[in-house]
DNA sequence: CAAATAGTGTCTTTGAGACACTATCGT
DNA sequence: ACGATAGTGTCTCAAAGACACTATTTG
């Protein structure tokens, strides 16, 4: 038994892949570049030429929407790996892409140089971009409505952050406090207080220190993320 | 320009849509039925042919997809009125349907009595359900993966009813405190203290009371859901 | 008055926020 | 000792939970 042949809509994918990828300077972490980053392609063909976007493609009638989201990635940036994906929206109106009728499944995806090939070269046209430069200056124009999907999956990411553990996905496995406290501070756009304590639940000092070079300042603990603890996701 | 043609998966939209529906009996409310209820449809052809699954169908090419689902919810079921709705999830698995790939956007319905055509016959095979029955029990048989989207949705009510005001869309514009911790308590799967202090700052009590035939207990105030206080959503 | 629901008062416990304090490194 | 970050102690204040209490209806 088979459907019948009828026009249908082409199906794609887009994913909205995050790192952090802060420079600390000198003898300061405190004055540290800090760097939110989203993985984007630069369009060399019409429509949109010239603009950036989500790296995403065409999803095969006999291939898995989640293996389109990571073979497109790679072909379109030459990033792969095994980081954190979930599924974000659907959008399928009927004038979003100008060349006909495109239903796009987009993903949010969070990485860390552990979980991607972050030592490779990135493929000609893809970059990582600071996320709120993208956003708010309009020095970079995304293509079709990919700011809009850009925007939601931030958004996502500004909400769970605050009930679920998936900053975690940002920090490689052994991190300090401040480096998490960076990673919400970041995405939340605001200073925390009483960081160390509010973490606490989630994290578990293995019992190393990290001196850092020419730094003259106490060393701080490593922790890695708690498992086991009851978490509701 | 256009896309070259290529084999291209079926696209879908699922609802799940909720209402409630408790019964009360003789002279108590707290010994009432409670019911939160799905929409379901009988399947009247192969294959899972005799199981119920959830209104939907196949998306044309030049309809959105919100019209679509409003489109087949009508023709499977007869219920058409303008409810809150929300997406919920997109289902791609190469083996989901045995017709062949089938891409599946699945939708969140809340209606209420004034929302909905509620006066109007549902079509022949079309049926409310109770949800918990329709779970947890096994005298119905869900179609194709439609368990795991409704499974789904009701966790994303459970989730949303705590932080945002979507359980309102279950209730006509005027109500009882009681009524809406029936809700709650129906959705939440348990007992809620200090109810009415919680609800407070989400409702506004009209001066009116509601006296019920035969009742024997004091008549509650009327209240609606309260508007411009600063929400998230 | 009794039965049933509607609605308030208030005590206790818990957790968030503010912020001062101590600890530890390199120069 | 100083500059910078790491980490703790503790006070205050507001929200959540428990539960006893009052209010209003009809038979």
């Amino acid at each position: 038994m088979e459907f019948k042949d009828y026009p249908r809509p082409n199906i794609t994918t887009d994913i909205v892949l995050f790192r952090i990828n802060n420079k600390e300077t000198e003898n300061t972490r405190r004055k540290a570049e800090k760097n939110l980053q989203v993985l984007l392609v630069k369009r060399t063909i019409e429509p949109q030429i010239g603009m950036v976007s989500l790296p995403g493609g065409f999803v095969n009638i006999d291939e898995e929407i989640k293996d389109n989201v990571k073979r497109k990635l790679f072909e379109k940036t030459g990033v792969k790996g095994s980081f954190y994906i979930e599924q974000l929206y659907t959008k399928g109106e009927l004038d979003r892409d100008p060349r006909g009728r495109v239903i796009s499944i987009s993903y949010l995806g969070l990485c860390n140089k552990e979980t991607y090939n972050c030592e490779d070269k990135l493929n000609e046209n893809a970059n990582w971009y600071n996320v709120y430069d993208v956003l708010n200056s309009n020095k970079f124009e995304l293509a079709f409505d990919h700011k809009e999907i850009l925007e939601y999956a931030l958004e996502r990411v500004k909400n769970k952050i605050e009930y679920t553990d998936i900053a975690f996905n940002l920090l490689p496995k052994e991190f300090t406090i401040s480096e998490c406290q960076d990673i919400y501070e970041l995405i939340l756009q605001k200073e925390i207080l009483n960081f160390r304590r509010k973490i606490n639940e989630y994290v578990e000092p293995l019992n190393q220190i990290r001196k850092l070079e020419g730094k003259q300042f106490r060393p701080s603990n490593i922790y890695t993320v708690k498992k086991n603890r009851d978490s509701k996701f």
